[in-house]
DNA sequence: AATGAATGAGTCTTCATTCAT
DNA sequence: TATGAATGAAGACTCATTCAT
């Protein structure tokens, strides 16, 4: 067989956890299915990835540079201003989160073993069969390309000075990247109905959005009509 | 037997499976090590909780209880302004995170919960017994009393000055929320050691706080020192 | 507490357990269950039938007392001949069945133990607490009781002249008593809806009385001799 | 592995079933036990039978095929009556149900359930499992084969003018059927030693089988009117 | 008589993984 | 490469029964 027949059938496998994990969770979701779904057998499965860790991790690095396709395509754009560039990204990172669930799951599942990761004394809760899998080893090398991409935004933001220039790129844009991951994660308490509490899902966005460019930009051109935006769209 | 008897059993339960849901996270905990680990029989813990979703339910609902005696401690504490009081709110999460991930991770795992439970085309995907579980029903009472204390304390800030009046209190605790979470998750990537990124968890907190501060109090008060805060960091 | 009132809270807790055996089964009823519903404490349920087993038998040892106050009722009425009680016999005994499964399910169990019982190779197989239970004991001695004024029904039939006088009165009353049995068990292929089976359950019973009847009385029209049969038996 | 092989590995835990079930009862019977007596894996067991259930209904399946195979080696003699087809039927039912008690319980059983089924207010006090079973699916439509055969032959017996013409063939071999399987589990009490009645098995089968047989061909001696009868009903 | 917390053996069932073919 | 029968360890949950009070 050869090699693209090879990797054709790996991404078959792929493509068919990502739908089942999507649907049902990673836990709800059994190598049989997989196997089932994709018309394939189990024990060919196996031979693809190594189990169902392994799996997973392939997955999540899918997610990986489904995300970072998101970040570059943002950065190709021409003439947007880094800030429009990070508002751009803030509703892209949203939409991507609510097409694929299952994808921003698995970052966050991986960022949380990545704290594990980090201190000696607690990487060993993580599970063996993660540490060995290969996909893993890869995204322990890729995983801040998304950070990199993101910090160049603020630089850019800062020469063109739609960002205040007494900003650290780095520190700016994970404290943005962390609002945007909590945001997602909130959806659920702030979409919860309760008549004491105000906010809708309609109100908040906007607002969560103006507050981080007012973060970023400071309030001095917040008078004026956003001429800096209007110059550049 | 005394009903403070059959609470004090319930209280040993819930603690031991607290202890080992940080350990070895809730799928990696048998029901069997529950009781083991607390000294009784199995049976008996299925007599004090109706089965494991329902032992989960209830530590989150003790994490929530645990998060809000976080927030009423702030907002009790004697001459301090709103935005004192949230500065402090994030150093105090993040101990709070920090201390028990378990805790922190049932929270967010609650609200992903309640994701599919605002929609009810999704809601059917929540595990039946979730559903069932007392303790769950509770949690859908309780979960907004943090967000509600949080919304005090941006209210009372803009009311004292500290923070910019023309912010709609409900959507500003809410960012914050998001960023306190998203931050917590970050720690991950960012602590992960590499040279290109310059970024140290040492620099990041300070950095992240600030740009908190920054986006809430504008650039109104920027002109005297904040005195507040400097003695604070 | 006096006598009776032992004996009252002896039959609160058979009537629920007869309750909750017909609705849902022997198996599908806990002990737990007919505590509460009795709204007695489970502890006294044990001080009351030594164990499950045993209040099955009492509920058995029921089954047989009501089923023999129907044959009594029968053999009590003035102005039937001997084949009119045992047709209202079979009539009576669907109505009891039908109102009260459980009870006939009982009295079948009990007669598929009694198969077991009598044989001593097979008794073995049998529950060792069923055969402690006084109930199976007081069973084993009144069992025969309907059989034995089923007999009687018959016997009076053959002097009134309503029953051929030929048919021995025990084996013609037990093969009625299987006739019975098994018209009620049948019930459930009969009714089943097919095409191809025109037996209606409406047809189905006038049918079986008639042919019990003509079994009993005889045919009135045999006129020709049946060679075929005569000369095969 | 060739499909004749699946279907011998299949044949065997059915047998094991069959074997276990018939001496320990079907709840008394594990799944471990089936798979250490049929020497395989539990979990063999279960990727042949979906349950216990399923495997119970295929067992049941299986009653029904040997009893068919019964009828149908009646029916292919030559030169018997309709009236000697069914006394033979008798017997061999009988001998069906002594070998092999379990398939008689499994049959009566299943028409248990049946009643059940057809009742669409009762259908829900069935196990789910039962309905999901293929092999339920299945005796549902094969549980009136037996039937069909046993009415062919009173059809017969009427062409043959071994049985009364007045007869309706259908009802008439399920009061016979009826007959039967009230027999087999009177066996019980019948055969329980108690003086007062004098009915022993061996004088209460050829009696039993002498009452079908003229409830079916009427009485030849009875040329007297039976003024009685007639004048009731 | 009465309670109900406590026991623990027992059962079904699942599923990742392997391996002979 | 590819199959799918086979494994077996593991885990959730039940429930009849007991016993200290």
């Amino acid at each position: 067989m050869a090699v693209s027949a090879r990797e054709k059938k790996s991404k078959l496998i792929l493509d068919v956890a990502i739908k089942l994990f999507t649907s049902k969770g990673y836990a709800g979701t059994t190598m049989d299915e997989v196997a089932k779904t994709a018309g394939i057998s189990k024990g060919l499965t196996y031979f693809y990835f190594k189990n169902k860790e392994d799996l997973y991790m392939a997955v999540t690095k899918k997610a990986f540079d489904e995300l970072k396709s998101v970040f570059r395509d943002i950065i190709k754009m021409k003439g947007k201003s880094g800030l429009q560039m990070l508002t751009e990204l803030t509703h892209l990172y949203f939409e991507f989160a609510m097409k694929n669930r299952m994808y921003n799951d698995a970052i966050l599942n991986f960022m949380g073993i990545l704290q594990l990761y980090n201190n000696i004394l607690t990487r060993g809760q993580i599970h063996p069969l993660i540490l060995e899998s290969e996909h893993f080893q890869r995204l322990l090398e890729i995983h801040h390309d998304c950070g990199k991409l993101g910090i160049q935004m603020v630089s850019l933001g800062i020469k063109d000075g739609s960002i205040r220039p007494e900003l650290q790129p780095e520190v700016t844009f994970y404290t943005i990247w962390a609002m945007i991951i909590g945001y997602e994660r909130l959806t659920g308490p702030v979409g919860f109905e309760e008549k004491e509490i105000k906010i809708h899902l309609d109100n908040w966005r906007p607002g969560f959005v103006k507050l981080m460019q007012d973060m970023l930009k400071g309030t001095i051109q917040a008078q004026k009509p956003q001429i800096v935006q209007t110059s550049l769209f």
